[in-house]
DNA sequence: AAATGCTGTCTGAAATATCAGACAATAACG
DNA sequence: CGTTATTGTCTGATATTTCAGACAGCATTT
């Protein structure tokens, strides 16, 4: 059973309507539910449409039925939809139904709390990197990447603890080619990335400055599931400046409660 | 195992469908969503198949596409699926792309940081009342209804502010007969909660004591949309021993925040 | 051992949901 | 002004999906 994540989406680029294809509801829901969540702002039906590859008469049926269920809801004026109330309680329900990520949660709380910096919790989605929960900091300095945006591994210091699960080789066919550019232009080598992978695996935390941007110091620590791998994150983010002093505290802070909520492994 | 006393299943007219009825994929998804919201845990295929009202088959179907979607994951060891992850970034991009919900929701944690009361935002869905979100008492005192659980309407404090812009004759016809009914048997008579309705309306807040069930002290505060109606409201939900001087500073905050949420109206 | 109840997977067949396209309204644009 | 995009609604046809039911596997009960 392959696990291949999120394949549905078509690349909207390129290939023209190769059409003749005729989809599911169901799929027709995921992917435009899907296409939503990456747009990340209200969108028209015709503009679904095109984004999802379906017919105009299809997307306003479906559209229609998602509306009457809460699962959408119209947005400004005209014809805008984005995601709707019954999203909201689904997602609550799920986040709340374990006690384990309850804990998270809590500490997510508190420590954004008692630090006032920007805290997240981050996991893998297919292979890409994305926040799966943050708090935000308090003060001006107010980065908010958005929970659930898909962005490269090797961008992200959470990125290289949650491959250490993985030998260079299988790190190498995991991530794509085209994830080691940064969004400067530059290039990550990708040997130094696999090195980093091996550091933050010996050192059971990882950091990058500057990396995915250049405004910011990332710190994340490993929370481990109950066989031991690493499964999500726990990361501060930081202004660049952030004396040394202060950082290394707050590393520690980190450490400690990303330990706390590892899963005593038997 | 038996939850709640909600005892129509099959929602929609009174006709249930006959037996034979083929439905669409896309209506099966939405109901199935909707049971594992009101059933509140995992379920297993056969269990959803049979809540849902649907074959097997294509229960097993529809299910397979969630979950490979997220939208859905298998826990627990054996067979039952709850909410996926997918949910969550759904439901998370749903609460924060609007800036006035993401004022309510810091609010709700301010108040929660500053009374160690639990807090609550709640609203309608149809004809009933559900909490839209909450921040638990960090204290032993821990109610927490569950976010997106139905509950009648005359049950609750928020209810009768919510009514408030109907007339006795609309909420008659509003409230479904059975609702008066609270758990413990007692039976609120109608009109005796118009009057209730008329006076939230004229006082800008309601409160209830020991009605749901014996042990709260509930108080609500309008939020007002931009037409000036009333769309949700923020409550406390305190002990209902809770001394009068408490409940007054409480109540008084309560209007406070509530009114500073509202959107300035005409 | 037989009987019962489950789960998860397949099948073929029939009912229908998806599709292409037409349509009227409205807007934008030169 | 005509020309070119929209949007939202309908239509009928057919390719597809839903459905009933059979099946093997596993467990528990009689």
């Amino acid at each position: 059973m392959s696990d291949g994540a999120t394949g549905l989406i078509e690349t909207e680029a390129g290939a023209g309507p190769r059409n003749g294809e005729r989809r599911r509801g169901i799929d027709r829901v995921i992917m435009l539910l899907e296409a939503l969540l990456r747009h990340r702002a209200p969108m028209r039906v015709g503009d679904i449409a095109k984004m999802i590859g379906a017919p105009r008469s299809t997307t306003y049926e479906i559209v229609n039925s998602l509306l009457e269920a809460e699962m959408l809801e119209n947005v400004g004026t005209e014809g805008y939809v984005y995601f709707g109330r019954a999203m909201h309680l689904f997602g609550w329900a799920y986040s709340h139904h374990n006690a384990h990520y309850r804990r998270i949660i809590e500490t997510l709380d508190k420590m954004a709390a008692e630090t006032g910096e920007t805290v997240q919790l981050c996991g893998l989605r297919g292979n890409k990197y994305i926040v799966l929960d943050c708090r935000d900091s308090s003060g001006p300095f107010r980065i908010s990447s958005d929970v659930g945006v898909e962005v490269p591994i090797p961008w992200t210091a959470s990125g290289r603890l949650l491959l250490s699960h993985m030998s260079e080789e299988e790190v190498k066919d995991f991530i794509p080619p085209g994830d080691y550019k940064l969004p400067d232009g530059r290039v990550i080598a990708p040997a130094e990335f696999f090195s980093d992978v091996a550091l933050a695996r010996q050192q059971g935390f990882s950091e990058t400055a500057a990396l995915a941007d250049r405004f910011t110091w990332c710190m994340a620590a490993p929370i481990r599931d109950g066989h031991g791998a690493i499964d999500k994150t726990l990361c501060f983010v930081l202004p660049v400046d952030t004396p040394e002093a202060r950082r290394s505290e707050l590393l520690a802070l980190l450490c400690e409660r990303a330990r706390g909520l590892s899963l005593a492994g038997s």
